[in-house]
DNA sequence: GTCTATAAATTGATAGAC
DNA sequence: GTCTATCAATTTATAGAC
């Protein structure tokens, strides 16, 4: 492979990544992937031989090197509940943040495919298991109060990601669509949904 | 207006519904839509022009009859924000529940057109900022925790909707694959996510 | 109003020249 | 490897009979 054919591997790519995001598989088209990667449509069957094919190394990219790496490590090495929401927020948030068409990207996913990605997940390694145990660990052990982990699991997730797939919807309604406003929200969010957790489960 | 004309136009509506909600705009067809309806395709065109006008009809009624009428007597009329809470998460978690495919129908939605939902919501009285002068007023009588007004709104909405719109993300990574289980979870989600915040936000 | 048949348009995919 | 031109399939939309 000569480094002409990674370079147009990567711009396509980059392309499709940018338009299947942004559009859904169905709404996304060649012709526009081709456009904005600077490249003729034909290209993108000679590299990847179909609009599936493509969609699916985007959908693995991001979910695989963009996701689940960090996430997996933040729940893996940190011990403590309290630092490990902290963390898992400020994370989140951050990237979801960095690439606010993800979630509705990968919720579209989830709907029209799905074991594709909780398949990833489940062979990601994560340690959910593990997680809940040690939720439940400071169950016993008094420091959060009790109930199922998974809701608090959940509650985490949703309040990260949510704002940002709603962003639209937000911004003209609690933000007077200001960017700059909702943009401040976003980034005391890191902390915030940590802190609310927290408040709401320590005893 | 015959009788007939609006069974059949209610009939084509119905069945619109339930394929732009499962598909998305983009990936349903118009022949699924009249296959659902038991008429024809060129019926569709007959009562509504068009794809997209179709689909307009639908995203309408699905906002303004489904989704905002009860949440705006709610948020009108109770007084006190725990209460407003428990209402809330009650009625949203439970019509999201008996309707799943909102919320990537919506989220969708607002990617794609994002003053549509947001004018919507504007237009339709709902008393926002009332609502957010109540947390104020709140936070001012000590009832509750100083903070964002609007970051508590954000996670009530958020922990409301995500759960279901990640529903077959969630099914096999949480709960093994068991739907009656995670019936149960979102059943006792109605009271624990208002639990949640109230536990997190009071004094 | 409702149908069948067909047109028109869109779009994913391929052939073949360079 | 990259392009232009074209095909083939899908799908929206319309014409016209009943």
């Amino acid at each position: 492979m000569t480094e002409q054919d990674l370079k147009t591997e990567e711009k396509i790519l980059e392309a499709a990544m940018t338009v299947f995001i942004q559009k859904g598989k169905a709404a996304a088209r060649m012709q526009e992937i081709a456009d904005t990667a600077g490249i003729n449509k034909a290209l993108l069957h000679y590299y990847y031989r179909s609009k599936d094919k493509l969609y699916e190394s985007v959908f693995s990219i991001v979910i695989k090197q963009l996701l689940l790496p960090k996430i997996f490590k933040i729940l893996q090495e940190e011990e403590d509940v309290f630092a490990l929401i902290h963390q898992f927020a400020d994370f989140y948030v951050g990237v979801i943040n960095k690439n606010p068409f993800i979630p509705l990207f990968v919720i579209e996913e989830i709907n029209k495919n799905p074991n594709r990605l909780s398949n990833a997940v489940l062979n990601s390694g994560i340690p959910i298991e593990q997680v809940i145990a040690r939720f439940q660990k400071a169950m016993d052990e008094g420091k959060i109060r009790k109930t199922d982990p998974r809701q608090i699991l959940v509650n985490l997730i949703s309040m990260c990601i949510f704002p940002v797939a709603a962003r639209n919807m937000l911004l003209p309604i609690l933000f007077n669509n200001s960017k700059t406003e909702y943009k401040k929200f976003l980034e005391l969010r890191k902390t915030e949904v940590a802190e609310f957790i927290i408040q709401s489960i320590k005893i």
